[in-house]
DNA sequence: GTCTATAGTAAGATAGAC
DNA sequence: GTCTATCTTACTATAGAC
């Protein structure tokens, strides 16, 4: 063969990273294969030799995505994971969706997708969940750490101002020291 | 005239609710013209004679959505809230999106809306956050209540069994009554 | 494996009858 | 004000050249 499996392989991550992008921006649903396959440098034809149809696309993009968020967060110490925190509810991470995390650009389309793409999610999330875990010792606080910090982003992105999405994301991160210091929830 | 003002506003208003239920359930921008003026018993002249564009259409069904679910948390008691929130936070919540909170099911097509739709989104939200510091007299825990109960829905949604949801959305509910009475996040 | 070209379908929006 | 019919555009997917 011309090129080695791995340059195959290599080829096909950077066409879904790429369309990744595009979709986390704009949505998926929202894009055209031929956007999709624009953003990656190829055309649609490449695409549907690659995955056969736009559900599979979607399919693989989702997983590959989710391996990295899930990547970011795990075997992190308590400081690290506050750093990360620091990054993942920041304005340029709400104002930047294409080059962030896939929860909360494109969580909305994964709950009306296949139950393949949803059960590759709800693996991810419940691993990101039990390192969250490790951290408060404490089954009801991770589930909030996670809930909080995706809706956070989802909900910034969705106003207007950046006062208001400051005051959201600040109030938000604040809290989220408090869960992982394991302070009292008091002023 | 032949219907007073009254029944012409009504009218609307129910046409907007029917619309809105479909665009809950599968997506306002998945969803045709057709389908959303089909779902209020109309046609798609009707829609276009009513609201000009499918952008205006979202516009004012993002704003009555959003009304109803400020009205559903403004001016109640502690115990009514956390009534509201063992339904918010419920698995029939969480299968039902079409009768449910318009900011789990479309605040990430919101996201990516024009900024008129995102302004009334952020007076709005800022409203319920504003409800939920009345009871935890804290900004940051109030906004992290918003996030984490909106959030929780979102991924809930996006997950594929019933387990993994019920420990998501119990685990949440469990965090926020802890916010509400303000007692420590310990087990 | 990727390209160009195209088939077939469905979308947003408009015009004219009633 | 709502309907039916239609214009135009964009979409998913496929076929054939290289």
């Amino acid at each position: 063969m011309r090129y080695s499996a791995g340059h195959k392989e290599q080829a096909r991550k950077q066409l879904l990273t790429l369309a990744a992008n595009k979709a986390k921006q704009d949505g998926f649903g929202a894009t055209g294969i031929d956007s999709l396959a624009k953003a990656a440098g190829v055309t649609s034809g490449a695409v549907y030799s690659q995955f056969g149809s736009k559900d599979k696309l979607f399919s693989e993009l989702v997983d590959t995505e989710l391996s990295r968020s899930q990547a970011y967060f795990m075997d992190k110490s308590r400081d690290k994971v506050l750093e990360g925190l620091k990054w993942y509810l920041s304005l340029s991470h709400v104002t930047e969706p294409g080059t962030g995390c896939v929860m909360p650009a494109l969580s909305g389309e994964i709950g009306r997708a296949l139950p393949e793409v949803r059960q590759v999610y709800e693996k991810k999330i419940k691993e990101i969940q039990q390192a969250a875990k490790a951290l408060t010792s404490d089954e009801a606080s991770s589930w909030a750490l996670v809930a909080q910090t995706v809706g956070a982003v989802i909900i910034a992105r969705a106003m207007d101002s950046e006062e208001g999405r400051l005051a959201l994301l600040n109030g938000v991160l604040e809290f989220s020291e408090r869960i992982l210091r394991e302070q009292s929830p008091k002023t």
